[in-house]
DNA sequence: GAAGCTGTAATTGTATACGAAATCATAGAT
DNA sequence: ATCTATGATTTCGTATACAATTACAGCTTC
């Protein structure tokens, strides 16, 4: 059985992923507690960890807010995802073994079949989205680079529904897959690394005029909304 | 006034960083409440926190020990901080203003001030070698990269008594401190990622040699002594 | 002597209680 | 009508109690 604790971090976690705790709203330990039958106690410390996790801002005596990201931070995200991303499937290139890349392949696979009929299906795409990136990062055996990347996959998942939704982004994207798999597996680090970060800049050009999308945003402030 | 969690936070976080307690002891809730003179639960919260800063591990159950860091992971650290640090000075050297200039300038002066004298003191020089290298990353202004900075920064604190002593690697790393300033001054982002880059591999080189000297170990695994 | 078992002590996980601080709604002043 | 002040309410910070789990010493067994 999961101690209470945890039960509260993925309870809140999935909560604010699936935007039903909106950015910016309070989120009173009691209130949870008693949601979840608990006492504040492990709740607090759900809190704490959603804190180092980035999705929540924590204020002395006030309490935690749901995190929300103004468009500058947006890009500096990005910025950084496209460094630590393009440095991790460099490392991985030299190093990717041939079931790491199966893995990757099939990843690949399904991403696409998951496009290819009628009704796509964003839940598959998404969840595999995030997969592949991280499985290229365990690929690079860099354990703390793999942690310092983590929080940044987790916007992405935020505003998935908004980015992914009703555009050739998304078969653009699923290509950008293909090929890094293709450049790992000819063991090639800068082609490895140029069509990383290639992907991950295309998606920060999006999100960048999503979040300048008024009607996306929470106010004139430019912030992520609910 | 601060509160309980936060004495309790910096306490903990001085004594590890000081050795006092030593890599891999166990970290008792209630004898460190004794200690300080408060309950467990603000200990029990900085000891979250400063799981998240990587300074201990946490095992369900079990509680906390003060982390222990391999040669492989050291490395790992190193490479990291030489990508970001080196991107984060390119940032700084196209939008640092005067005033953090004249700041780093400053830092300089004293760290060479306190090099130069017969007794030369460590303390100095280590407190704003931390902050020399914050300043840096802060003028680049990405906040996010800096918040990923500041647990690289945590590790060189702790073995700093070794390694910077008796060697002329302190006035080698001194040089370097100027001359990323003045690369800054120059708002010549290539010149300053450089020589980041070089200051931060030159001190990885000798923290190998270091970690690999059976007598700073604390056992044949080569982890980091006390 | 080494390996496995067992019971006690130590330690963590969680619930609950209370004082302190912040928030919010209401009333009054400008 | 807007702003400010004030009291009630909410919410957090911390202490304490108890249950659940783990660690360790001493014993047994081979």
């Amino acid at each position: 059985m999961k101690t209470s604790a945890e039960q509260a971090y993925e309870f809140i976690r999935t909560e604010i992923l699936a935007s039903r705790f909106p950015s910016g709203s309070r989120l009173p330990e009691e209130k949870i507690a008693a949601q979840l039958d608990i006492s504040r106690t492990p709740v607090r410390d759900a809190l704490r960890r959603l804190h180092s996790d980035g999705l929540i801002d924590l204020t002395a005596n006030s309490g935690a807010r749901v995190a929300s990201w103004s468009a500058v931070e947006l890009m500096e995200m990005s910025e950084l995802r496209a460094l630590l991303e393009s440095f991790a499937v460099g490392l991985a290139a030299r190093k990717i073994n041939a079931g790491e890349l199966a893995n990757l392949v099939q990843l690949c696979d399904e991403m696409e079949a998951a496009l290819s009929v009628d009704k796509v299906d964003l839940d598959v795409i998404s969840a595999n989205n995030v997969t592949f990136h991280r499985s290229v990062a365990n690929a690079a055996g860099n354990s703390r680079l793999t942690a310092n990347l983590e929080s940044l996959w987790t916007f992405p998942l935020m505003v998935r529904k908004f980015a992914l939704f009703g555009d050739d982004r998304l078969k653009r994207s699923l290509d950008h897959h293909r090929e890094i798999t293709t450049a790992l597996h000819a063991g090639d680090p800068q082609w490895a690394e140029a069509i990383m970060r290639t992907h991950i800049l295309a998606a920060r050009a999006y999100d960048a005029a999503l979040v300048s999308d008024p009607q996306l945003s929470e106010n004139g402030q430019s912030q992520i909304a609910s």
